[in-house]
DNA sequence: TCTGGGGTCCTAGGACCC
DNA sequence: TCTGGGGTCCTAGGACCC
């Protein structure tokens, strides 16, 4: 596990602790100290109080109950977290114009260049932390390394309320003893696979050499860990550039009517469309999301003949997308319908070319009443029958 | 325990082309 | 009539992240 010479930790990771969770207790007293979970059907985020117990995201409420008695259950405020996350990046961008967002409550900040200026990344890093404590009102750990992977890894470490810098002398003997859950990109599928061959731990895929790796996960999965464990990933923190702008509503188990899920989706396509617009982008393709009865998930795709910023194509589009799986849904049920657009591109670059029209919803609905109205009542019965 | 709302990336198969 | 290899695009599914 080597660096290349005169490699120094300039990567940040800074994540704010059980965000949700501690906006809610910033924000009412009575809650500080306790433990707090924000939700509605499964629990969104956690407080530390809670966590101590067992108490984790996404879990159903009653079992919350049953690990934590004492849990008070409130119901989230988007707004106020979007703010708070306002606040916070902007402390982050007046630390440095290198910001990567990973989340609402995440990002990566490349300090390298600010040393003299600025001092020592682990002061900066500190500086950051204790300006969101005072200026936001919320706590935040910072991982500092060479990479963005392993910062994030170091802060995952670091967490609640913590700093941990990772000088590159030090990687290999950070990563080795972690179970490699713990790395970014191994999940529970992973993990049980590599478990199988006897290997619990970053150190123990470091003693393996690539060939055998690729075998276990595959040419991407292997070349990828492989690179993780020996600190090979990317240095930079790159710029963001978004791929997709997606919605999605849950249904619930009760059966809906079919005209009730099309107009579940054209407020979607409604909301994505109005998202994309106001980003300045056209969308080369959509998917539709849909999640059954039994919760087993399914996605149908189309590509756009060429970009649009139109309601009415993207509704159109989605529409009949959501036509195919009539039957499908009529047998399974459906709980959770969801609209994404794809390949987003600059809308600047078609300017010229495009006086593509963008309808309103309420047109988009009256086209559909004209098309589908008495008609579709066949249709309307289709999703009576309740999920198996 | 009955299930949020966002996202990213990778893989595999089929259509199609040369 | 049968057979090759290589490449790209599209679609669907799945793992993973917060």
């Amino acid at each position: 596990m080597t660096s290349p010479d005169g490699a120094r930790a300039t990567v940040i990771h800074a994540d704010l602790d059980a965000f949700y969770a501690s906006v809610e207790q910033r924000d009412s007293p009575r809650l500080r100290g306790r433990p707090v979970a924000v939700g509605g059907g499964v629990l969104l985020a956690v407080s530390y109080e809670a966590k101590r117990l067992g108490v984790q995201a996404p879990m159903g409420i009653r079992q919350a109950r049953g690990l934590c008695p004492d849990l008070v259950v409130v119901r989230p405020r988007f707004d106020a977290y979007t703010a708070a996350s306002r606040a916070v990046f902007e402390i982050f961008r007046d630390t440095t114009p290198n910001v990567r967002g990973v989340s609402i409550d995440e990002a990566f900040l490349d300090v390298a260049g600010l040393r003299r200026i600025d001092g020592a990344p682990s002061d900066i890093a500190a500086r950051v932390r204790r300006r969101v404590r005072e200026e936001v009102g919320l706590a935040i750990t910072a991982g500092v390394a060479r990479t963005p992977f392993l910062a994030k890894v170091a802060s995952g470490v670091a967490k609640p309320d913590g700093l941990l810098v990772v000088e590159p002398w030090e990687e290999a003997a950070f990563l080795g003893p972690l179970p490699l859950g713990r790395l970014w990109g191994v999940g529970p599928v992973t993990a049980r696979r590599l478990a199988r061959f006897g290997l619990y731990t970053a150190g123990d895929v470091a003693d393996l050499d690539l060939g055998l790796l690729v075998g276990i996960l595959g040419p991407g999965g292997g070349h990828h860990l492989y690179r993780a464990v020996h600190g090979l990933t990317q240095t930079r923190v790159h710029a963001e550039t978004r791929r997709s702008i997606g919605a999605q509503h849950a249904l619930g188990s009760r059966p809906r009517p079919w005209r009730e899920v099309e107009g579940v989706l054209l407020s979607l396509v409604d909301r994505v469309c109005e998202r994309l617009r106001s980003a300045g982008l056209l969308a080369g393709g959509v998917v539709v999301r849909l999640r059954y009865g039994d919760f087993t998930r399914a996605s149908r795709s189309h590509r756009l003949g060429h970009p649009t910023g139109s309601t009415a194509r993207v509704a159109e589009t989605a529409r009949r997308l959501l036509d195919r799986d009539v039957a499908t849904i009529a047998r399974r049920g459906l709980t959770l319908v969801g609209v994404a657009l794809t390949d987003l591109s600059d809308a600047g670059a078609y300017q010229p070319m495009l006086g593509e029209p963008t309808t309103t919803l309420d047109a988009t609905v009256d086209g559909l009443r004209t098309r589908h109205g008495r008609g579709s009542l066949t249709r309307a019965s289709l999703l009576s029958r309740p999920p198996p």
